[in-house]
DNA sequence: ATCAATTGCGTTATGCTATAACGTGTGCGA
DNA sequence: TCGCACACGTTATAGCATAACGCAATTGAT
């Protein structure tokens, strides 16, 4: 449950992520690492499954890609709620947090006896630069 | 931009959604629509985009799956932020809207100077019934 | 040292989700 | 009557994700 070094598949798909302007889908991370000898979807979903668990990587479910956690801290500990603005414009994705937020949802979801396991928030729209 | 008399392929597909204990994907849809003469997904996937732009359909991005909508009112008007609840158990999914979430939220983007054109909110886990 | 369990790897095949591209028909206003 | 918008139907294809198999390396008791 914690984080063990990071195996070569998986320091091949975090390392396309952090490097990347923007979110990756799992294809185009394949594409970018046929060269390193990556050559199936799977060594590619597996990997992220990984850096998933590790919470270095998130995964953006509307628009079906990833992005690299940009999370200032050490990752030691589980980063509660994370919401992310997605720029359909140039495809910028900025991570956020906030307390408020996440205390309101708690209190939501308490009212309905609901169990919260993952909790998903993405703002898409424009950017400053993107008008 | 308002709502005309749904089609023929519309009224199927709402009338799937608005019938089932869940939400459904639309290739569940297109199953049980088979015998009302759906044959392709392109139909399906068609009258929901309608269904979506008329706010009587909500897309579940976490998902990939649909309901209908389950707000009181008579969708004449757009219905802001929208989130959900999906048990991970039963498939329960819960729609509801929250003034104060709605506001933070506004907040924190125009801190980006972010303009949000669709705002996703999903919380997968388990419902009272499934603990 | 040995065995069993765990974990990651690589490959092939398959399944699920969504859209492209084309042509048809129908209604409606200019 | 013409042009346009829109819904429809079909075939084909693109894009996203997992199943199932076997092998290799690691770990951690016994
Ligand atoms: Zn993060
Ligand atoms: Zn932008
Ligand atoms: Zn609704
Ligand atoms: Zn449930």
């Amino acid at each position: 449950m914690g984080m063990p070094q990071l195996t070569r598949n998986q320091s091949l798909v975090l390392g396309a992520l952090s490097h990347s302007e923007g979110p990756m889908s799992a294809y185009t991370i394949l594409d970018k690492l046929r060269d390193q000898g990556v050559r199936a979807p799977l060594q590619v979903y597996r990997a992220l499954d990984k850096l998933l668990e590790y919470g270095l990587v998130h995964r953006l479910e509307s628009i079906n890609a990833f992005v690299a956690c940009t999370c200032p801290h050490e990752h030691e500990h589980d980063h509660g709620v994370t919401a992310f603005t997605i720029c359909e414009g140039c495809g910028q994705v900025t991570e956020f947090h906030d307390e408020a937020i996440e205390q309101r949802l708690a209190v939501l979801v308490r009212g309905q006896s609901f169990k919260t396991e993952k909790t998903t928030i993405e703002i898409r729209g424009h950017c400053k630069s993107c008008g």
